[in-house]
DNA sequence: ACATGTTTTCGATTATAAGGCGAAAACCTA
DNA sequence: TAGGTTTTCGCCTTATAATCGAAAACATGT
């Protein structure tokens, strides 16, 4: 519409991510626990407020480098913006959330009012954060299903049991291996790299390494239930 | 982080909708031509700024009541935030865009600067309202196939190839009637209202009328691949 | 060396969902 | 009543996912 309105309200804007990595068996996200009110010593998500000069997806990249090494996040997808009225006491602050992603076998240095929380049990939480750790849990599942996103929570070699274990643990439920691999293999997105993983010292038969393929390193629309006539694969 | 930042910056907010419907048999956007500069003549969304005391949401539902009957919006959801520095030229305005649905049946009265354009042709367009527009053509084509969105394109009623029709229209090629409707109805979205349309002027057997359950009235998640051991429906 | 236990791998089978095709059904008009 | 048109439905094929179990390949202990 033409702007017949009063003089436009200006916003503080905040970026903030819900970087996502499973290590020890569960899935867990990076928090920091704040040392200043409101809402002293809860847990918030890292970020910042977004700068005049900057994209919200520029923004998070550079605020989450003070915390992590971006060169570690595999992936990072904004989820949407966040602008309940009150969602900071005192402040009207929008913030738009984001996931982001680091495999599993990185273990970036993060300082010392940081940590790992699981997912599934949260220690008291600021603002709406949890609701922004949720949606991004949420996001992740659904995009396991049927994306190929699972490459971002992935060292870059592993063994069928290990991607099982990984994706066990961010889905919430156990997946079958054997299944696991003939999905993703169906697809295209695992290619064996020809060595092998040393036996742990229970014995066993050594597994086989896996990658995957260069076309399974980038994140791909959901496959289609109602195809094009004439595009069986 | 702490804030040892300087001063946040305030940013200017607009909520803009890709409102879209089936009609004429290809897939429309609603947009309004501007009247002023910048873009004069451009083709913009409906939207406008953000108010201090409402949510993005609750925002572009009051502002598409000036162009379309809310009533009349079968589905809203939001897409991203637009945020590139430049996206609106001498202003640092940062857009939530949204995707608006309109069942087929639906002619609401709209302002006469105000049109349906196809989104496999638009006219000139403003700032990055394309980008959007095209953000919620691909939203729209993914989620038809893997969720039961469709029924925010749908009448109440319908028979199985307007529905063809619909979705047609919506994905950008021809799907099957057979397919679709036991696509539909083995997810349970699908109920036959006992009635038929009355055939055309060129005879042929008169269709059955259908409609979505209930339990196909409301978006649902995605169907999951990998599922849970033991889940089989 | 050999038996035993453990873990991985892989083939065989079943289950489920989607795509394609054509015959039969149910209407129109002439 | 005959011919044309559109819808409906069953049957078949293909594609993909889930399950199961046997065989392979290793470690350890005797």
């Amino acid at each position: 519409m033409s702007d017949t309105t009063t003089e436009p309200t200006p916003f503080r804007h905040a970026v903030l991510a819900a970087v996502l990595q499973v290590r020890a068996g569960s899935l867990r996200v990076l928090l920091w626990q704040r040392a200043q009110e409101p809402h002293r010593h809860r847990w918030s998500l890292p970020g910042g407020e977004l700068c005049a000069t900057e994209d919200v997806e520029g923004s998070i990249r550079r605020q989450l480098m003070e915390k992590v090494d971006v060169q570690q996040l595999a992936h990072v997808e904004q989820l949407s913006v966040f602008s309940a009225p009150d969602r900071v006491p005192g402040h009207r602050v929008l913030a738009t959330g984001f996931l982001g992603l680091v495999p599993s076998d990185n273990d970036p240095a993060i300082p010392s009012d940081t940590a790992w929380h699981p997912v599934d049990a949260l220690p008291a939480t600021a603002f709406d954060h949890q609701r922004i750790v949720f949606d991004a849990r949420d996001r992740l599942r659904a995009k396991l299903s049927y994306t190929n996103i699972g490459f971002a929570l992935a060292p870059p070699q592993f063994t069928i049991s290990a991607l099982r274990e990984l994706y066990s643990a961010a889905l919430g439920y156990r997946v079958s291996a054997t299944n696991l691999q003939r999905v993703l293999a169906r697809r295209g997105l695992l290619e064996p790299t020809g060595e092998a993983a040393r036996p742990g010292r229970t014995g066993g038969r050594p597994a086989a390494l896996f990658r995957f393929t260069e076309h399974g390193m980038q994140v791909t629309d959901p496959f289609a239930v109602l195809r094009p006539p004439g595009t069986r694969s």
